[in-house]
DNA sequence: ATGCCTTGCGGAGCAAGA
Protein backbone atom coordinates (compact mmCIF):
# COMPACT_ATOMS: atom_id res chain seq x y z
CA UNK A 1 0.00 0.00 0.00
CA UNK A 2 1.80 3.40 -1.10
CA UNK A 3 0.19 6.45 0.80
CA UNK A 4 1.67 9.77 -0.11
CA UNK A 5 1.50 13.57 1.20
CA UNK A 6 1.58 16.42 -1.18
CA UNK A 7 1.37 20.35 -0.52
CA UNK A 8 0.19 21.47 -3.75
CA UNK A 9 -0.21 25.43 -3.28
CA UNK A 10 -3.23 25.63 -5.48
CA UNK A 11 -5.11 22.73 -6.76
CA UNK A 12 -6.59 24.47 -9.90
CA UNK A 13 -3.05 25.52 -10.98
CA UNK A 14 -1.32 21.66 -9.93
CA UNK A 15 -4.04 19.32 -11.52
CA UNK A 16 -1.49 18.65 -14.59
CA UNK A 17 1.17 17.85 -12.21
CA UNK A 18 -0.78 16.28 -9.86
CA UNK A 19 -2.16 13.72 -12.62
CA UNK A 20 1.35 13.52 -13.64
CA UNK A 21 2.51 12.16 -10.41
CA UNK A 22 -0.34 9.96 -10.15
CA UNK A 23 0.13 8.29 -13.46
CA UNK A 24 4.15 7.65 -12.52
CA UNK A 25 3.58 6.59 -8.81
CA UNK A 26 -0.39 4.97 -8.65
CA UNK A 27 -0.31 6.00 -5.15
CA UNK A 28 -3.15 3.95 -3.58
CA UNK A 29 -3.56 7.19 -1.32
CA UNK A 30 -2.94 11.36 -1.98
CA UNK A 31 -2.69 13.53 0.74
CA UNK A 32 -3.03 16.87 -0.32
CA UNK A 33 -2.49 19.92 1.11
CA UNK A 34 -3.17 24.14 0.20
CA UNK A 35 -5.48 23.00 -2.27
CA UNK A 36 -7.13 26.92 -1.69
CA UNK A 37 -10.37 25.95 -3.58
CA UNK A 38 -13.45 25.95 -2.42
CA UNK A 39 -15.09 21.96 -2.88
CA UNK A 40 -17.50 23.07 -5.27
CA UNK A 41 -14.41 23.88 -7.62
CA UNK A 42 -12.75 20.98 -6.62
CA UNK A 43 -11.63 18.80 -9.65
CA UNK A 44 -12.90 15.72 -8.55
CA UNK A 45 -13.88 14.78 -12.43
CA UNK A 46 -10.90 14.70 -13.87
CA UNK A 47 -8.80 12.77 -11.02
CA UNK A 48 -12.44 10.28 -10.64
CA UNK A 49 -11.30 9.73 -14.84
CA UNK A 50 -7.83 8.86 -13.33
CA UNK A 51 -9.67 6.55 -11.27
CA UNK A 52 -8.98 7.88 -7.87
CA UNK A 53 -12.25 8.79 -5.71
CA UNK A 54 -11.46 12.77 -4.13
CA UNK A 55 -12.89 14.21 -0.38
CA UNK A 56 -11.89 17.94 0.02
CA UNK A 57 -12.44 19.82 2.93
CA UNK A 58 -11.76 23.24 1.10
CA UNK A 59 -11.93 27.14 1.74
CA UNK A 60 -11.91 30.14 -0.66
CA UNK A 61 -8.11 31.36 -1.16
CA UNK A 62 -6.39 29.47 1.41
CA UNK A 63 -5.89 26.66 3.26
CA UNK A 64 -7.47 23.47 1.97
CA UNK A 65 -6.87 19.60 2.67
CA UNK A 66 -8.08 16.73 0.24
CA UNK A 67 -7.70 12.87 0.04
CA UNK A 68 -7.45 10.89 -2.68
CA UNK A 69 -7.78 7.56 -3.06
CA UNK A 70 -8.12 4.27 -5.27
CA UNK A 71 -9.42 2.54 -1.90
CA UNK A 72 -12.67 3.03 -0.31
CA UNK A 73 -12.90 5.37 2.15
CA UNK A 74 -15.45 6.61 4.73
CA UNK A 75 -14.84 10.14 6.48
CA UNK A 76 -13.96 9.86 10.19
CA UNK A 77 -12.97 13.63 11.14
CA UNK A 78 -13.70 16.85 9.30
CA UNK A 79 -12.26 19.03 11.43
CA UNK A 80 -9.14 18.40 14.36
CA UNK A 81 -10.90 18.24 17.38
CA UNK A 82 -10.69 20.53 20.64
CA UNK A 83 -11.67 23.74 18.85
CA UNK A 84 -15.63 24.24 18.44
CA UNK A 85 -14.78 27.91 16.84
CA UNK A 86 -11.93 26.74 14.59
CA UNK A 87 -13.26 26.56 10.99
CA UNK A 88 -10.06 26.93 9.19
CA UNK A 89 -9.95 23.77 6.26
CA UNK A 90 -6.74 22.28 7.78
CA UNK A 91 -7.83 18.58 8.87
CA UNK A 92 -9.13 16.28 7.51
CA UNK A 93 -9.46 12.53 8.19
CA UNK A 94 -10.70 8.84 6.55
CA UNK A 95 -10.93 5.38 7.81
CA UNK A 96 -9.27 3.66 4.19
CA UNK A 97 -10.12 0.74 2.89
CA UNK A 98 -11.53 -0.53 6.16
CA UNK A 99 -8.58 -0.61 8.22
CA UNK A 100 -6.75 2.34 8.42
CA UNK A 101 -7.12 5.91 9.69
CA UNK A 102 -5.49 8.25 7.53
CA UNK A 103 -5.54 12.48 8.02
CA UNK A 104 -4.39 15.03 6.08
CA UNK A 105 -3.21 17.91 8.07
CA UNK A 106 -2.22 21.37 7.17
CA UNK A 107 -0.28 22.90 10.21
CA UNK A 108 -0.91 26.45 10.98
CA UNK A 109 2.77 28.11 10.00
CA UNK A 110 3.10 30.24 12.95
CA UNK A 111 5.12 33.14 11.99
CA UNK A 112 5.98 35.83 12.83
CA UNK A 113 7.29 33.63 16.23
CA UNK A 114 5.60 34.78 19.58
CA UNK A 115 2.50 36.40 17.76
CA UNK A 116 -1.03 35.54 17.53
CA UNK A 117 -0.27 32.94 14.57
CA UNK A 118 2.30 31.65 16.94
CA UNK A 119 -0.08 30.77 19.90
CA UNK A 120 -3.02 29.30 17.41
CA UNK A 121 -0.07 27.18 15.62
CA UNK A 122 0.83 25.77 19.40
CA UNK A 123 -2.74 25.16 20.38
CA UNK A 124 -3.36 23.25 17.11
CA UNK A 125 -0.42 20.87 17.76
CA UNK A 126 -1.79 20.70 21.58
CA UNK A 127 -5.00 19.53 19.98
CA UNK A 128 -3.49 17.50 17.77
CA UNK A 129 -1.52 15.51 20.31
CA UNK A 130 -4.77 15.01 22.37
CA UNK A 131 -6.06 13.44 18.73
CA UNK A 132 -3.28 11.21 18.16
CA UNK A 133 -3.28 9.83 21.42
CA UNK A 134 -6.96 9.08 20.99
CA UNK A 135 -6.59 7.90 17.40
CA UNK A 136 -4.17 5.02 19.01
CA UNK A 137 -7.31 3.84 20.94
CA UNK A 138 -9.17 2.74 17.86
CA UNK A 139 -7.29 -0.40 17.14
CA UNK A 140 -6.55 0.39 13.56
CA UNK A 141 -3.10 1.40 12.30
CA UNK A 142 -2.96 5.48 12.11
CA UNK A 143 -1.37 7.88 9.53
CA UNK A 144 -1.07 11.64 9.97
CA UNK A 145 0.50 13.19 7.61
CA UNK A 146 1.10 16.67 5.91
CA UNK A 147 2.68 20.01 6.31
CA UNK A 148 3.48 20.03 9.33
CA UNK A 149 5.04 23.67 9.25
CA UNK A 150 8.21 21.97 11.50
CA UNK A 151 11.59 21.30 10.97
CA UNK A 152 12.09 18.32 13.63
CA UNK A 153 15.51 19.09 14.00
CA UNK A 154 18.66 21.21 12.49
CA UNK A 155 19.59 18.15 10.03
CA UNK A 156 16.47 19.37 8.43
CA UNK A 157 17.19 22.87 7.60
CA UNK A 158 19.57 23.96 4.98
CA UNK A 159 21.11 27.45 7.32
CA UNK A 160 19.91 25.71 11.15
CA UNK A 161 21.44 29.54 12.72
CA UNK A 162 19.44 31.62 9.86
CA UNK A 163 16.36 29.90 10.80
CA UNK A 164 16.41 29.02 14.61
CA UNK A 165 13.79 32.22 15.65
CA UNK A 166 11.64 30.78 12.91
CA UNK A 167 7.89 29.65 14.05
CA UNK A 168 9.00 26.53 11.97
CA UNK A 169 12.37 25.86 13.90
CA UNK A 170 11.21 27.40 17.46
CA UNK A 171 11.98 25.09 20.53
CA UNK A 172 8.04 24.76 21.39
CA UNK A 173 7.49 23.71 18.15
CA UNK A 174 9.84 21.18 17.39
CA UNK A 175 8.84 20.08 21.38
CA UNK A 176 5.19 20.08 20.54
CA UNK A 177 6.63 17.42 17.46
CA UNK A 178 8.70 15.45 19.78
CA UNK A 179 5.89 15.21 21.76
CA UNK A 180 3.83 13.35 19.25
CA UNK A 181 6.82 10.99 18.41
CA UNK A 182 7.03 9.94 22.28
CA UNK A 183 2.97 8.53 22.13
CA UNK A 184 5.02 6.13 19.99
CA UNK A 185 4.49 7.71 16.33
CA UNK A 186 7.15 7.67 13.63
CA UNK A 187 8.83 9.96 11.60
CA UNK A 188 8.63 7.23 8.25
CA UNK A 189 11.05 8.93 6.92
CA UNK A 190 13.43 9.16 9.25
CA UNK A 191 12.90 5.25 9.67
CA UNK A 192 14.98 4.41 6.24
CA UNK A 193 17.08 8.20 5.93
CA UNK A 194 19.22 9.34 8.25
CA UNK A 195 21.62 12.17 6.72
CA UNK A 196 20.86 16.08 6.84
CA UNK A 197 20.36 17.75 3.96
CA UNK A 198 17.03 15.95 3.02
CA UNK A 199 14.51 18.21 2.07
CA UNK A 200 10.44 18.51 1.19
CA UNK A 201 10.20 22.11 0.64
CA UNK A 202 12.08 24.86 -1.34
CA UNK A 203 11.16 28.28 -1.62
CA UNK A 204 10.62 29.67 -5.08
CA UNK A 205 12.97 32.94 -4.39
CA UNK A 206 16.70 33.20 -4.66
CA UNK A 207 17.48 29.76 -6.24
CA UNK A 208 16.46 28.18 -3.26
CA UNK A 209 16.12 24.59 -5.31
CA UNK A 210 18.89 24.58 -7.54
CA UNK A 211 21.08 25.38 -4.39
CA UNK A 212 19.33 22.54 -2.12
CA UNK A 213 18.47 25.57 0.23
CA UNK A 214 15.54 23.46 1.38
CA UNK A 215 13.35 22.22 4.72
CA UNK A 216 12.15 19.14 5.50
CA UNK A 217 8.19 19.94 6.87
CA UNK A 218 5.97 17.58 5.28
CA UNK A 219 6.14 14.55 7.54
CA UNK A 220 4.25 11.22 7.96
CA UNK A 221 3.70 9.99 11.09
CA UNK A 222 2.93 6.36 11.79
CA UNK A 223 1.29 4.59 14.71
CA UNK A 224 2.99 1.65 15.67
CA UNK A 225 0.49 -0.57 14.06
CA UNK A 226 1.29 1.26 10.83
CA UNK A 227 5.00 1.33 12.01
CA UNK A 228 5.34 -2.39 12.19
CA UNK A 229 4.22 -2.74 8.46
CA UNK A 230 7.03 -0.30 7.33
CA UNK A 231 8.32 -1.29 4.22
CA UNK A 232 9.88 1.92 2.92
CA UNK A 233 9.53 6.02 2.37
CA UNK A 234 11.18 8.46 0.70
CA UNK A 235 10.82 12.25 -1.03
CA UNK A 236 10.13 12.15 -4.81
CA UNK A 237 12.12 15.30 -5.97
CA UNK A 238 11.50 15.03 -8.98
CA UNK A 239 8.32 17.05 -9.39
CA UNK A 240 9.50 20.15 -7.76
CA UNK A 241 11.78 20.51 -10.64
CA UNK A 242 9.63 20.61 -13.43
CA UNK A 243 7.44 23.47 -14.92
CA UNK A 244 4.87 24.94 -12.97
CA UNK A 245 5.93 22.87 -9.61
CA UNK A 246 4.61 23.40 -6.25
CA UNK A 247 7.53 24.62 -3.91
CA UNK A 248 7.00 21.17 -1.73
CA UNK A 249 7.90 17.94 -2.81
CA UNK A 250 5.73 14.28 -2.64
CA UNK A 251 6.42 12.41 0.61
CA UNK A 252 5.88 8.56 0.20
CA UNK A 253 5.66 5.43 2.42
CA UNK A 254 4.85 1.97 1.23
CA UNK A 255 3.29 -0.40 3.52
CA UNK A 256 2.98 -3.79 3.55
CA UNK A 257 -0.56 -5.63 2.83
CA UNK A 258 -2.17 -6.89 6.22
CA UNK A 259 -1.25 -11.07 6.25
C1' DA B 1 17.23 40.84 6.33
C1' DT B 2 12.68 38.11 5.33
C1' DG B 3 10.11 39.45 0.47
C1' DC B 4 14.96 38.19 -4.98
C1' DC B 5 8.63 34.05 -6.36
C1' DT B 6 3.91 32.23 -6.70
C1' DT B 7 -0.95 32.29 -5.93
C1' DG B 8 -5.66 34.31 -5.11
C1' DC B 9 -8.52 38.11 -5.51
C1' DG B 10 -10.15 41.08 -8.65
C1' DG B 11 -9.28 43.97 -12.03
C1' DA B 12 -4.16 47.44 -9.04
C1' DG B 13 -1.39 46.15 -5.70
C1' DC B 14 -1.65 43.52 -1.45
C1' DA B 15 -1.80 39.41 1.66
C1' DA B 16 0.14 35.08 2.64
C1' DG B 17 3.34 31.64 2.38
C1' DA B 18 7.92 29.44 5.12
Amino acid sequence: MLIATWNVNSIRVRLPRVLDWLREMVPDALLLQETRTPDEFFPQRELQNMGYQSLSHGEKSYNGVAILSRLPMEVTELYLPGAEDDKQARYLEVLLDGNVRIASLYLPNGNPSGSEKFAYKINWMTRLYEHARALLQTGHAVILGGDYNVCPTDDDVYAPEQWADNALCRFEARKAFQDILLLGYCDAFRVFHRTPGEYTFWSYQGGAWSHNMGLRIDHLLLSPKAAERLEDSGIDKRPRGRARASDHAPVWCRLREIL
